[in-house]
DNA sequence: TGTACATCAGTGAACGCGCGTTCACTGATGTAC
DNA sequence: TGTACATCAGTGAACGCGCGTTCACTGATGTAC
C-alpha cells in the first residue's frame, strides 16, 4: 500500500495520536512503543517519521489530547445541572472521579494520574513535561470553576490541593492490591472533599441549600 | 575476584538492596537495570542470581526497605516533642513531607510517591505490588499515630485520604515544570491539611493544648 | 480534460543498542577428617 | 593444628529479544502544463 491521499494520511495521524492517548494512560508513556502506536491505526512502524519528529513528539501530542478531552468532560459536568443523586455539580464530579469505574479503567481516565510519574522524570522543558504542566493548570482551572464563586471568598477554593488529592487517591487505589483498602482510599478522599464542601456554614440552615 | 566470605557476600546483598531502594525512587522501578544495581555495590551483573531470584525479587525487597525506612522516620517525628517552629509533631511532619527538599530529592523521599505508578501497573499479586500495598498500610498507620487520639473521636482521622493528598501533591509538584505552580501545589496541600488540623475546636481554649 | 512527472505516505528490512538471564569458569572459603 | 576437597561468590562472554530510528523502495496522489 504506497502513497495515500493527504486526507487519509491526516486521518491516520489523528488516529495514532488518539489511540496513543489511550495507550499512555493504560501502560504509561514509557511502555508505549512506536510499532504499537502505529499498529493501533493499522499501519507499520516504518512510516512513523513522516508524521512525528520523534517518539517524544508523539507522546507529548497524545498527552495534550488526553488533557483536552478530560477538561471538556469536566466542563460538561460543570455546565449541566446536577444530577438528581448529587447535591451539586461538584459532588457529581467528585463521585465520578473517585469511582471504581475510573480506578479500573485508566485508558479512559485522567492523564494526570496515569502520566504524572513519567512527567516527573522527563527532562525539564521537554515536550512531555510541558504538556503535563499545561494539563495540570487546565484541570485546576476546571476544579476552580466547579467550586463556584461562593467558595472563592472563603477558605474553600484550593483547586491545586484538590487536584492533588484526587490524583493521589486514584493512583494509590490503583496500586493497592486489596479491595477494601483500595475502596477505603477513594471513600476517605470523597469524605475529605465533601466535608470541606458543606462544612460549618455560618447559618446551619444553609446546609440544605444547593 | 572469586569467592568471597559469607560475611562479605551478605554485606554485598544488603548494599545492593539499599542502593536499589534509592535508585527506584530516583528513576522508577522499571528504569533500574540489573547491571546498574550490581555496579552500585561495586559488582558485575553476572553474580546477580546468586543473591536474587529475579529482577522483580530485588525490586520488591528494595521497595519494602524504602517503606520501612520511611515509616521509621515518621515514628521518630511522632515520638519526639514538636520542634519549636511547629505547633505539633503532625505539623512538623507535614512541613517536611510537603517541602521543596522532599520534592527535589526523590531518592531520599517517600517510596509511595516514586513507585506508585510502577505498582499500579504491576500484576496483581506480584511481589512489587504486594510490597507497595503493605507500605501504604504502614504509612497510613503512621499518619494515624501522628493524628493522635483526639482526632479519632471527631471527623479528623482520615489517614488514607491524607496519604493520598501528600502523595498526589509531591508527585504533581515534581511533574510541574513551573516553580510557582509547583510551590502552589505544596502550599495548598499544607493549608488543606493544617486547616483541618486546627479547625473549630468545641472549646476555643483547647487550641493551645497538646 | 489529458498527459508527464515530481512528490511523498506507507512498507519492510536493517542498524546499533541495552536489556534480563544463562553459563562455563576461577579460586578463596568453609568443612570433614 | 593440618590436609584434602567440595562449595559457591563473583567474573565476563554469550543468548535471544525488542527497542527507536534510518533507509531504499513502491506506486498512487497531486501538480504543472
Amino acid at each position: 500500500m504506497p502513497r495515500m491521499s493527504r486526507e487519509v494520511a491526516e486521518r491516520h495521524r489523528q488516529q495514532v495520536v488518539e489511540n496513543t492517548s489511550r495507550l499512555i494512560r493504560e501502560k504509561g508513556a514509557e511502555r508505549v512503543t512506536v510499532p504499537e502506536a502505529m499498529a493501533s491505526a493499522g499501519l507499520t512502524h516504518g512510516g512513523f517519521y513522516r508524521h512525528f519528529t520523534s517518539k517524544d513528539d508523539l507522546l507529548a501530542q497524545a498527552l495534550a489530547a488526553a488533557f483536552t478531552e478530560r477538561r471538556a468532560a469536566m466542563d460538561q459536568i460543570a455546565d449541566e445541572p446536577a444530577p438528581p443523586d448529587a447535591a451539586s455539580a461538584r459532588d457529581a464530579f467528585l463521585a465520578t472521579y473517585l469511582s471504581e469505574l475510573h480506578r479500573d479503567h485508566p485508558g479512559d481516565g485522567c492523564p494526570a494520574v496515569a502520566v504524572a510519574a513519567d512527567a516527573a522524570r522527563a527532562e525539564p522543558g521537554s515536550p512531555l513535561r510541558s504538556a503535563f504542566t499545561a494539563g495540570v493548570r487546565d484541570l485546576a482551572e476546571g476544579l476552580h470553576k466547579l467550586n463556584g464563586p461562593e467558595r472563592d471568598a472563603g477558605a474553600g477554593d484550593r483547586p491545586l490541593a484538590e487536584l492533588a488529592l484526587l490524583v493521589g487517591a486514584v493512583l494509590l487505589a490503583r496500586a493497592s492490591d486489596d479491595a477494601s483498602l483500595s475502596r477505603g482510599i477513594l471513600d476517605e478522599a470523597r469524605d475529605l472533599l465533601s466535608y470541606r464542601g458543606t462544612q460549618e456554614p455560618a447559618d446551619p440552615e444553609a446546609k440544605s441549600a444547593g
